[in-house]
DNA sequence: AAATAGCTCAACCGCCGGCCC
DNA sequence: GGGGCCGGCGGTTGAGCTATT
């Protein structure tokens, strides 16, 4: 049956990483790389659970991390991919190199939101706040259901509307989800020639030109370009 | 100076898809 | 084929910090 649990959590320490937690989860990923989360804290002599190891690394420890302030530019990106995706977080993160989807989450629910409110912009669905399509009868309930509308009305998907409330069925789901994705490739690629959405797992890009760390003043066009790798790890 | 409110963000929780046994 | 784990994701929480009264 299965595998064995990944941790046993009456053993787990919880809440804040101390110092000390830290340098061992670095030194281990350093000399052993990613990976293998579940043996990871045992080997590591860590008293957590691989789901806390891989988050503390992947949000905070990884040595690519930028920091720092969004820059506009970095703040106009993420509206735009927001529209384009919705709450896809990893996938908005997946185009700002250096930055993580928990950040990137933080950062929209209390700065970018707020703009966009102040802009007239209703951030869920990025029309203005007034617009009739706003209107109840467009609403969906279902959390998914109206982020994949938000979506496509960002989209301007020219079938017209795509009622979910009918399609409530996962193959109906499946298909639309592949279609969007489809579709967004298309629009995006039309409409943002410089974004490509294309998604790939690969080793972080960001390049380091100095330890530095406060990047707010880093040139837009560096995130859109991934650079070589040149990993530096902390000390 | 103290109390309170608001904000930030690291960390946790619960769910899901894919994979293993 | 089915039970169960793993890795990953998005949503939420709450401690700590800052601003305001």
């Amino acid at each position: 049956m299965g595998r064995s649990p990944c941790c046993e959590k009456a053993h787990t320490n919880k809440g804040a990483w101390t110092k000390e937690e830290d340098d061992r989860l670095i030194a281990y990923i350093r000399a052993h790389g990613e990976g293998c989360w579940r043996s990871l804290p045992k080997a590591a002599g860590l008293l957590r659970c691989g789901k806390s190891c891989r988050l503390r690394w992947i949000n905070y420890l990884r040595p690519d991390l930028k920091r720092g302030n969004f820059t506009e530019e970095e703040d106009e990106l993420i509206i735009k991919l927001h529209s384009l995706l919705g709450n896809k977080w990893s996938l908005i993160a997946g185009r700002l190199p250096g930055r993580t989807d928990n950040e990137i989450k933080n950062y929209w629910n209390t700065h970018i939101r707020r703009k966009l409110i102040n802009r007239g912009i209703d951030p869920a669905t990025h029309r203005p706040v007034n617009d009739n399509n706003n209107s109840p009868n467009h609403q969906t309930t279902n959390t998914s259901q109206t982020v994949a509308n938000s979506n496509i009305s960002s989209l301007e998907v020219k079938t017209t509307t795509i009622s979910f409330a009918n399609t409530t069925t996962a193959l109906a789901h499946h298909l639309v989800k592949e279609e969007f994705e489809e579709e967004t490739k298309h629009v995006v690629q039309e409409r943002c020639p410089d974004l490509n959405l294309e998604l790939r797992i690969s080793p972080p890009h960001y390049h380091h030109q100095n330890n530095s760390s406060s990047s707010s003043s880093s040139s837009s066009s560096s995130y859109m370009q991934p650079q070589g790798q040149h990993v530096s790890y902390p000390s």
